[in-house]
DNA sequence: AACTGATCCTTGAGTGCTCAAGTATCTGCT
DNA sequence: AGCAGATACTTGAGCACTCAAGGATCAGTT
């Protein structure tokens, strides 16, 4: 009984990683064809831009996305670079770098969001019906919520 | 209407990978220490175990993972030469080369399949009953399903 | 029996992360 | 005022993949 329970749980993650693995695959070669960004960075975009003043601390930046502090420098280096994301730093508290979203990596974002919206949409509708993905938003919501 | 669903949809995404990353990092903590295997390699020996003969061709098991071939003869190799996999050729075939758990693989793999049972049921028991882990199995068996 | 195309696998270069260690700055205790 | 520890960030080395290209072998056609 409880070892039934454990070994669904196993079988469960592997289903997990197997089904994001493709999902993921799915998102960044759309996104990367048609923008030029990978889907990685497009997160980064996002919560950036869902932020006050379309900027965060690179701390809470990496909390956001469950990455560490380090993956965020590497990813924010080349969004810098070209000119989708500004370095601003704090006067109170020189130790803190804010990433700002520019003026262009705005106007970028909402168009890479129309097409993230599509095959997000595509990729969930043949296996899910809509109060299914419901179901799994919410599920996934308390386990990503509990992750740390 | 529709607009409403594909942004549950896109943000369904984001919760999926948000909640793969906390769960993989867990899962390849505890591996890791316990066993020296990280939990992608861990991924390659279930499903060799799985198999019959304990043995399958490269492109199989790329399949299978949902991985490049490329990237399943990367992580073989490690396990080849610590000695828990196999090398072995098709005497029809001679393009194939079949990766074979060997005595010692299938023993490690029988103490980290515990282990790994173990740190999947702990991770989803906090946020889900067995039910709602039940209806996210069947949910992501058809996603990972159609996913290609 | 040779030519064409598909299949299986490997390799070089590059991406996106990780951990561990290091620098700089801030905060609180004495 | 000064020191101790926490916090913010960066950097070097390394891991786990990817794609694109290439080598070897096989199966079907002529």
């Amino acid at each position: 009984m409880s070892t039934r329970s454990a070994t669904d749980s196993l079988d469960t993650a592997l289903r997990f990683t197997r089904a994001h693995t493709a999902m993921a695959k799915r998102l960044d070669a759309v996104l990367s064809n048609r923008h030029g960004i990978s889907y990685s960075d497009f997160q980064i975009l996002l919560h950036l831009g869902a932020a006050p003043n379309t900027r965060m601390r690179r701390v809470d930046l990496a909390e956001a996305l469950g990455l560490t502090a380090s993956g965020v420098t590497r990813g924010l280096g080349p969004l810098e670079r070209i000119g989708l994301v500004d370095r601003e730093k704090d006067p109170r508290d020189a130790r803190v770098a804010y990433a700002a979203l520019t003026e262009t990596g705005r106007a970028l974002l909402v168009e890479m969001t129309v097409s993230a919206q599509e095959v997000a949409s595509d990729w969930f509708t043949p296996s899910c019906s809509t109060a299914e993905v419901a179901t799994l938003s919410a599920l996934l919501g308390a386990l990503a919520g509990s992750g740390r």
